[in-house]
DNA sequence: TCCTGTGAATGGCTTCACAGCG
DNA sequence: CGCTGTGAAGCCATTCACAGGA
């Protein structure tokens, strides 16, 4: 038996998969199930049940044989993991339609994800307010995430002014970025960054759509 | 040497990392350069050099050894295999501020994705357009999608209206799906569907900061 | 000397397969 | 029986390392 302790060694694939099992565990929750198969857990996330029952394992979440797992001791363990109950202060670089759904997305805030501050460069916007935060002027990040203690960082800007803004971000100390721009930002190795290219994603599946279609099935 | 003709095997990794070959090379090619190395392609997109070789090599795309690839050659090889001269037909189901996003951003149109159809269930907004394309009721998401030949179907809408969209779309003929919503869709095999969640991109840059900021370093 | 081309080695993730227990 | 727990096998991607041509 491997170490199940707190500093434990997690695969980095196992770790990618956490959110999503804590996101079923909690509508099985909410549904009212008591425990769950790593069967069930496949279909619902649509990893392996063989992979289930390894993550869930080096997760030091325990099943009991015949019976399957706990919901409630699934959600608590990976909570406490993800930190589901600590505050995370968020702030979005970009007020255009993209930053406005994201400060709009009232699950954020639920999950712990509270965004408390916001930042364009145009005028028109500076000074109102969207969904009860003020909109900051973008050259005011570095100073204003120091003095909010902002710790991650959301660029929905236009692509040219991605590079800056996460310069800016990194100077107000902010060491997570989620990244919604089409670049590829050059960061000290310390600083977290996550995609989310909506290109990108639908050229793959235009690839996808052309090398299968032909073929009739896949 | 391996199979390097039309029906060859690319390994799913190489595959995923296409779109950002292209977009890098697409860049080099407007910044004037002629050739790049492996290296320089490592860095603007933030794979090994080793790995950027090997790519492009089962991508049948030959570079000249002491100078680098020829940066036309790979724009033009990975258009074609991405489809980018192709036209695909995209609809937007959801008219929230995502689906206003998604249907402003102009670099879709460029990169060969039209949106031709937006779908919602307000009243309100049905009738009106968006970006000059009208929105249609959700109701006749398979029927237009069918009528139109929509290829590729974004759902922005809420969680709880995402499988049903989706089961619409793919009544209408789509398959292929890109998912805001923050839910695992259950769809034929047949479909290709690409997730984008932000609530768990965000939940994972937590956890990395959690796991990482208490040790000094990573 | 520079950078590609490429077998071989490495490392890690997933799957297999089945023992073990309620 | 049902479903977990878990070594071992198999597979696949990346990295190493260096030969080879401009």
């Amino acid at each position: 038996m491997q170490d199940r302790r707190a500093g434990m060694h997690l695969r980095p694939t196992t770790i990618e998969r956490i959110p999503l099992y804590l996101r079923v565990s909690d509508q099985l929750f909410h549904s009212g199930a008591d425990t769950v198969s790593s069967e069930q857990l496949a279909v619902l996330t649509g990893y392996s049940s063989d992979t289930v029952r390894r993550d869930l394992w080096d997760l030091s979440i325990a099943g009991r044989r015949g019976i399957g797992f706990d919901v409630a001791a699934i959600r608590e363990r990976l909570g406490d993991i993800i930190g589901t109950s600590a505050s995370w202060r968020l702030a979005i670089a970009g007020v255009g339609n993209l930053g406005r759904a994201l400060s709009h997305y009232s699950n954020l805030s639920r999950r712990g994800l509270d965004i408390i501050a916001l930042f364009d460069v145009d005028p028109a916007k500076i000074g109102t307010a969207d969904s009860g935060v003020e909109i900051l002027p973008a050259l005011e990040i570095a100073g204003e995430c120091k003095r909010l203690g902002v710790q991650i960082g959301v660029i929905a800007t236009p692509a040219a002014a991605a590079q800056a803004c996460a310069n800016s971000f990194v100077e107000g100390g902010v060491r997570a970025l989620l990244n919604f721009a089409p670049v590829t930002l050059e960061l000290p190795r310390e600083v977290q960054v996550r995609r989310v290219d909506v290109l990108l994603e639908l050229q793959l599946l235009a690839y996808h759509l052309r090398s299968k279609a032909p073929l009739g099935d896949g």
